[in-house]
DNA sequence: GACAGCAATGCTTTATGGTT
DNA sequence: AACCATAAAGCATTGCTGTC
């Protein structure tokens, strides 16, 4: 995620010099509670890393002489891992950091080895979900440092530490840190940022940051290009033939439909006689016999229904989808995993189910060889040159974009980048759309059309599925990560799983290949296209659909907002505001008016010009409580070298 | 007073994740 | 591997409101 592109400890590391908005954040951070929200690739991790050393001191001393520790609370198992590293990394050996999740077998620790623990880290990065068992414990903690915060929301492990422990204690109430790239990820409109900013900001008692308004931080942010690319649905373009297969899966769901009402008649049916036989039986004697008999049938009814018929139907919609999304081939590939499936099925399960379910799925899958072998079959043998038939103007987009990309990287790469110089990833938004994909390109890609040869495709998935099964365990995930992290494999085809947590490396050509469910989705995945130089981010969707469209504008209209919204914030509605009257606002010449939030502001960015920010951030003193005084020191490469009062 | 259209609500499906 | 939870989309239902 968002730690910088050598997440791994490479030999010639060289340190890394904070930005002025960095400092910058972590100097407010240090006096209140903050919630930073930067765009993916900013180096938010990197202000925690500055900000737990500025607050070291509290940690030094031992438990029971009043000594706190700091804690790095993150979403996801392998992010306790990836930050941890990082952390553990940045802040030198002398610092301890320790590493928990729930699989170390946490939840069964007593009080003593949690004290030991903290005894010997100071430092500790978990799961949320752990936090909230050990918070019972009651110790102390200096910093506490929400990763991706904008989860804490509803009945979110980051929202009950904050509402069950952190509500009415005042005064040991440690520093509050959040990290976010998108404030909120739900999917909103533009007009209610404003509310879902508010709310995460009293969930978590801080003060959004966004310092994204300034020039600096946006350089270093995602500057991908945005291109949207509208095609012509599938359905369109396809002739009869192909209509009559979808006529068919029409028609089978149909009848698993049919069915599964039917059954849920009869089921209702036992149901209602179940609690009939209820009322009238004395659990004693007579009557036990028909309770058991009845409630057997029952079950099995239940049984038969709630495993295989609704599967059954979630795979004839997966596959018409396949077809709608990719085109004849996804269709007939996707109908091939079926047939394949049902055959195992009819194998094994049979015996588990009625004889209503086993002569649906026998007729199923008799229909669907059909489809399969005879219609499906021939229609791609007959139409194997025809580009528009066989593919979804979607899926001829999309290569045309990789290979056109592809030309463009290799022309202009230079001699730095000794493996693959494409790095490509395609995100979709089911599991089963990355499985046939990456077969269909396979498939173009080795066989049919070799001037595509060069790509070289794999997915990445969730581990839980229903649907077309095939495992994709976390250490394959891992595996085909790495692959494509060292050029092995130049395309990812991927699902939201690896929009947060897993640790991705830059890529220069990024496609949403089906539109994100969520703002949050899409900050990050438009956050993977961060090349040093010709980023693309490619929104594939369909002409009709002006709703993708409008959802889009929204995207981009909260993403112009999020770096805008905290300066108008300042200016009408946080409590700075009152600060901000008391002090007479400066007035040029020419009649431009600078109050004393603005010209903060401009400072900073000034300094942000200046020199980067990598010599001295400015530091601004204030003395006084009432008419005060303010002793601004501008950094050393600054003209203006005296201090300004 | 009847009917059409829009907004709020609830249910199901599709993902993800963590823990046992 | 099975179970739980969350979030959101899509769809249907309900209820309100405005118009004829």
């Amino acid at each position: 995620m968002e730690t910088e592109q050598d997440t791994l400890p490479k030999p010639n590391d060289q340190p890394v010099l904070p930005r002025s908005y960095q400092t910058e954040m972590v100097a407010q951070a240090i006096d209140e509670n903050l919630i930073v929200c930067l765009p993916t690739g900013s180096g938010k991790t990197y202000i925690s890393v500055m900000l737990i050393k500025e607050l070291l001191g509290s940690t030094n001393s031992k438990l029971c002489h009043g000594g706190k520790r700091t804690i790095f609370l993150v979403k996801q198992v392998t992010l306790v891992h990836q930050q941890g590293d990082y952390i553990s990394m940045h802040l030198g050996k002398e610092i301890s950091v320790g590493k928990y999740y729930g699989d170390m077998g946490v939840d069964l620790w007593n009080k003593s080895e949690w004290d030991k623990e903290l005894e010997t880290h100071q430092i500790l990065v978990m799961t949320a979900q752990i936090f909230v068992n050990i918070l019972d414990h009651a110790y102390f903690f200096n910093l506490l440092i929400f990763d991706e915060c904008h989860h804490a929301t509803g009945a979110d492990p980051y929202a009950s530490v904050m509402n069950k422990h952190y509500n009415n204690i005042s005064g040991n109430m440690p520093r509050i840190l959040g990290l976010t790239a998108s404030i909120t990820s739900r999917k909103i409109k533009a007009n209610k940022l404003e509310k879902e900013m508010k709310q995460l900001e009293s969930t978590l008692k801080s003060r959004v940051e966004s310092g994204s308004s300034r020039e600096e931080s946006r350089r270093y942010g995602t500057s991908a290009l945005v291109k949207h690319i509208s095609c012509v649905p599938y359905e369109s373009n396809c002739n009869d033939s192909i209509k009559m297969a979808f006529e068919i899966l029409d028609q089978i769901s149909l009848e698993i439909a049919e069915h599964y009402s039917e059954s849920r008649s009869e089921r209702d049916e036992q149901e209602y006689q179940l609690s009939e036989l209820m009322l009238f039986t004395d659990y004693q004697n007579t009557n036990m016999f028909n309770y058991n008999e009845q409630s057997a049938r029952y079950m099995q009814i239940c049984q038969s229904q709630s495993i295989t018929v609704p599967k059954l139907k979630r795979h004839i919609d997966n596959i018409k989808h396949m077809g709608n999304d990719l085109g004849l081939m996804g269709l007939y590939l996707a109908s091939l995993h079926l047939k394949n499936c049902l055959k195992i099925d009819l194998n094994n399960q049979l015996n588990f189910n009625k004889l209503s379910s086993q002569q649906l799925i026998m007729n199923v899958h008799n229909k669907i060889e059909l489809m399969t072998d005879s219609i499906l079959n021939t229609l791609v043998e007959t139409n194997s040159t025809n580009y528009r038939l066989l593919y979804s103007e979607k899926v001829c987009s999309l290569l045309e974009q990789i290979v056109e990309q592809y030309a463009l990287t290799l022309s202009l790469e230079t001699y730095d980048y000794s493996s693959s110089p494409m790095k490509c990833i395609v995100f979709v938004e089911r599991i089963c759309t990355a499985i046939i994909l990456s077969e269909l390109f396979e498939n173009v890609c080795q066989k049919r059309y070799p001037e595509y040869n060069s790509i070289k495709s794999k997915y990445v998935a969730g581990t839980k599925s229903f649907g077309i099964k095939d495992v994709m365990s976390a250490k394959h995930q891992r595996q085909t990560i790495n692959e494509f992290r060292t050029g092995k494999i130049n395309c990812l085809i991927a699902t939201a799983v690896v929009e947060e947590g897993l640790d991705i490396p830059q890529c220069n050509l990024v496609f949403r290949f089906n539109k994100p469910n969520n703002f949050c989705s899409y900050m990050q995945s438009k956050g993977r296209a961060r090349a040093k130089k010709n980023a693309s981010f490619i929104i594939l969707m369909s002409s009709d659909d002006d709703k993708a469209l409008a959802e889009y504008r929204e995207y981009e209209e909260i993403e112009t907002m999020l770096q805008n919204e905290f300066y108008f914030r300042s200016l009408s509605f946080d409590d700075d505001i009152e600060d901000a009257k008391e002090l007479q606002p400066y007035v040029t010449e020419k009649g431009v008016i600078i109050d004393a939030v603005r010209a903060v502001r401009l400072i900073y960015e000034y300094c942000a010009i200046l020199g980067h920010g990598q010599i001295f951030p400015p530091r601004v003193l204030f003395h006084g409580s009432g008419p005060y005084t303010c002793i601004l020191s501008m950094p050393a490469n600054c003209p203006v070298r005296n201090d300004i009062m």
